[in-house]
DNA sequence: AGGGCGCGATTTTTT
DNA sequence: ATCGCGCCCT
């Protein structure tokens, strides 16, 4: 049979060779907006075209969102058959693969996921039971320091034995690093729990352990592809070698990324494995191909991106390129502060949706930092521009949501420590902190689970009748686990816990708020028992309770694409924007310690990382893109003060639009006397008029409060000077200013400082 | 057990 | 500014 492979005349003549080299080891570099996600699907559709099982072909992601995604395009090629490739994250796989096998490492299969909340919650615990001095134990680092141990495969063991990270831990003054992650990991064993690095990190210990079963998945997968390899850690790769690299394996391995859009070494991850897969697999004819050409900018934006990563230091050499034509120059917008940045790109993206049609989903405003969202939401309200913020507390995150999945965790795991311990005594039911600590120690005294320390524990009547309260709403749901789906246990739980009437007294706004989300939990779970497809198929094909734990575990809110369809401008930071194209893409607070960041901007490699991210948010743009600063811009409460961002000077003027920048140059003034001297020097954004009005003294300057601001008063603004009030609309003031280039100005009274002069 | 106050830090984030 | 925390007092 010959099978059709139309699909292949889509493709350009690299891409073409990626897809159909699929004996050995291939390494796809792509750059951005190279078709990398249509050469993976189709790579796997031509597996599947020449006869490979669907079954065994594994593709792995990070997101949830970009796993749906090439599973919806490789049915679009092969069929149905599409749905049985093991297409998923690294996450949600590995958890499949561990649903069977955990039992070969002293694991139930039924085991629960820690979230990051979950772990710190532990740590937190551990500290105080190890009597380690918290001031100097901090949750958040210890959870770090264990995490990336775990990433690099450094056990409890071989931490005690490593010289570097016991003096560093010595140093930062918390030498017991060590015994807190040992404690750690015996106690999340213990209570049938893995965290998300486990979820890894024990799947490699299974592979590493048990040789059957390491035989049995190296037969099943013969086919594995990688998608935004860059952004793997050693422990994923160490996982994925151990799956391909073996005596006589076919090595039909595919890694696809792009050095320059590493933006997650932050969180572990290393381009080094890039490197280091040329070289393991160097002598098994690995194959390089590089993805250049991009089909999503035009000329001005992929060449400016192009400049600016030269700039990186180490970098696999390459240069995208575009034939979609020159296109516009990128536009700059300077603003003196903060609200005005949001202003000045509000009237933007109004001009653009007047003059070139644009809906508000081909739009999106980045930022570096999910505090600068305010300002633009602000200005989108006010323009009556629908908007979306991405980011901030995910809805499993919020508080009513976890409780009740914490009692669901405990019906269904009654051994998981964190969910015991956040519910026991929510809503109040009088069993206090000491009760638990006594219940966590005898526990462990005795080596039980909490769960029979809480059935067991002698305490006095009054206790025993409190606790008892608590077992009566877990042992009925216990029992019909097996009979009741997820949704009839999950709304007797939500009553008989009182959680429910706990957060239906409460009628503030907020209160309100946490009853939509505690009610839009309970629908989801309904949802998820009535309609077909889940997320990700194939954990458990049942509605029970423990299915819906284990699909909502590894899922966040991006993947909740309610309102995709919706057409609203897209407010979100540069990270969350990876992979994603919109036709104007606005990058604002392009300042110094802020984009870069001051937390990274002191090391090379901090640095490398966020010009990397710079070129992440610029290539993100199709035909429109613009830049904007602020000269000041309010930060923790207080007015501060920066340059433009280097990488501004790190696009070649040519790129730039000129007349935009002239045009709206007229308010491009500098700090008022106030803030840290100008100094640094070269670079054409340097300020150098200084437009304030003289003859004004901040120290003199008392604004006036804004509802006493009516038309026809002569105000006082700092950096305007003095005006007079035309008339006031809607908390706006349009004020006629004498000693500006552009006089009229609008000026939202709720932000504006002006003093009444006459 | 729970509320209140004062202090300190402040990026990015998937699973 | 704002949020989270830890501690102290009721």
């Amino acid at each position: 049979m010959t099978p059709s492979t139309s699909y292949l005349d889509s493709l350009n003549d690299v891409q073409r060779q990626a897809v159909v080299t699929t004996d050995g080891p291939v390494l796809v570099v792509a750059g951005p907006g190279s078709g990398k996600t249509r050469v993976l699907t189709f790579r796997i559709a031509h597996l599947i075209e020449q006869g490979a099982a669907p079954w065994e072909v594994l593709a792995l992601t990070f997101t949830n969102k970009a796993a749906r995604e090439m599973k919806e395009r490789i049915e679009k090629v092969v069929g149905p058959r599409a749905s049985k490739v093991w297409a998923g994250t690294f996450h949600s796989l590995f958890a499949r693969i561990l649903r069977v096998e955990a039992n070969h490492i002293g694991y139930p299969t039924n085991f629960t996921i820690y979230d990051t909340d979950d772990s710190k919650s532990l740590i937190g615990q551990l500290i105080k039971e190890l009597h380690l001095n918290k001031d100097l134990y901090n949750v958040n680092t210890v959870r770090q320091r264990i995490s990336s141990a775990k990433s690099n495969l450094v056990t409890p063991k071989l931490y005690a034995l490593n010289e570097e990270l016991m003096t560093q831990d010595r140093m930062a003054k918390m030498p017991a690093t060590q015994k807190i992650y040992a404690a750690y990991t015996a106690r999340c064993k213990k209570a049938g729990a893995m965290d998300f690095d486990d979820l890894l990190y024990r799947l490699y210990e299974l592979l590493q352990s048990n040789e059957e079963v390491l035989k049995k998945y190296r037969e099943k997968f013969r086919y594995v592809l990688v998608d935004e390899f860059q952004d793997t850690n050693h422990l994923q790769y160490a996982i994925v070698r151990k799956l391909v690299q073996y005596e006589n394996s076919p090595r039909n391995i595919c890694v696809v990324g792009d050095d320059a859009q590493s933006i997650y070494a932050f969180r572990g991850a290393t381009i080094q494995n890039i490197l280091d897969f040329e070289h393991d697999f160097q002598k098994f004819h690995i194959q390089v191909f590089k993805l250049e050409q991009n089909y999503r900018s035009t000329e001005q934006i992929v060449q400016a991106a192009n400049e600016v990563i030269t700039y990186n230091r180490r970098q696999i050499q390459k240069r995208i390129w575009s034939d979609k034509g020159s296109g516009q120059k990128i536009g700059l917008i300077k603003a003196t502060t903060d609200a005005e940045e949001g202003k000045r790109v509000a009237d933007t993206i109004m001009e653009q949706k007047n003059r070139d049609h644009l809906h508000n989903r081909e739009i999106a405003i980045l930022y570096r930092t999910n505090a600068q969202s305010r300002v633009f939401e602000e200005y989108m309200r006010r323009y009556n521009i629908p908007y979306r913020v991405y980011g901030g507390l995910s809805f499993y995150q919020r508080k009513e949501v976890k409780d009740l999945i914490g009692y669901l965790r405990v019906v269904v795991n009654p051994q998981d420590e964190e969910a015991l311990r956040r519910v026991i005594n929510f809503p109040k039911r009088g069993i206090g902190d000491t009760t638990v600590d006594k219940i966590l120690q005898f526990s462990n005294d005795q080596g039980i689970s909490v769960w029979e320390a809480v059935r067991q524990i002698p305490v006095t009547s009054g206790t025993r009748s409190k606790i008892n309260a608590f077992v009566a709403i877990i042992e009925p749901a216990r029992r019909q686990l097996d009979t009741a789906n997820a949704f009839e246990i999950a709304a007797q739980v939500a009553k008989q816990s009182g959680l429910e009437d706990f957060y239906k007294k409460d009628n503030s706004i907020e209160g309100l708020g946490r009853v939509e989300n505690f009610e839009s939990l309970l629908s989801g779970i309904q949802a998820f028992v009535t309609e077909e497809s889940v997320i990700d198929a194939g954990t458990l094909p049942d509605k029970s309770l423990a299915s819906y734990l284990q699909n909502i575990a590894l899922l966040t809110d991006f993947d909740q694409n309610d309102a995709e369809q919706a057409d609203h401008v897209t407010l979100m930071s540069v990270h969350a924007a990876k992979g994603l194209e919109f036709k104007s893409v606005f990058v604002t607070g392009l300042e110094e310690k802020l984009f870069p960041s001051f937390m990274s901007m002191d090391t090379p490699e901090g640095l490398d990382e966020e010009r990397r991210l710079f070129y992440v948010a610029i290539t993100r743009a199709e035909r429109h893109l613009t830049l904007s600063f602020a000269n000041a811009r309010y930060r923790y409460g207080k007015m501060s003060y920066n340059e433009p961002s280097r990488f501004l000077n790190e696009i070649p003027t040519q790129h730039l639009d000129h007349a935009a920048t002239l045009s709206n140059n007229t308010i491009n003034t500098g700090p008022v006397n106030t803030g840290p001297p100008a100094a640094r020097v070269s670079g054409f954004f340097r300020t150098t008029a200084n437009a304030t009005v003289p003859g004004i003294d901040p120290k003199d300057f008392k604004p006036s409060p804004n509802d006493q601001i009516k038309p026809g008063m002569v105000v006082l603004h700092l950096k305007f000077g003095k005006g007079k009030v035309i008339h006031i609309d809607g908390g706006i003031a349009h004020i006629h200013f004498n000693a500006v280039d552009n006089p009229d100005k609008k000026i939202m009274l709720k932000f504006a400082k002006l003093q009444i002069l006459e």
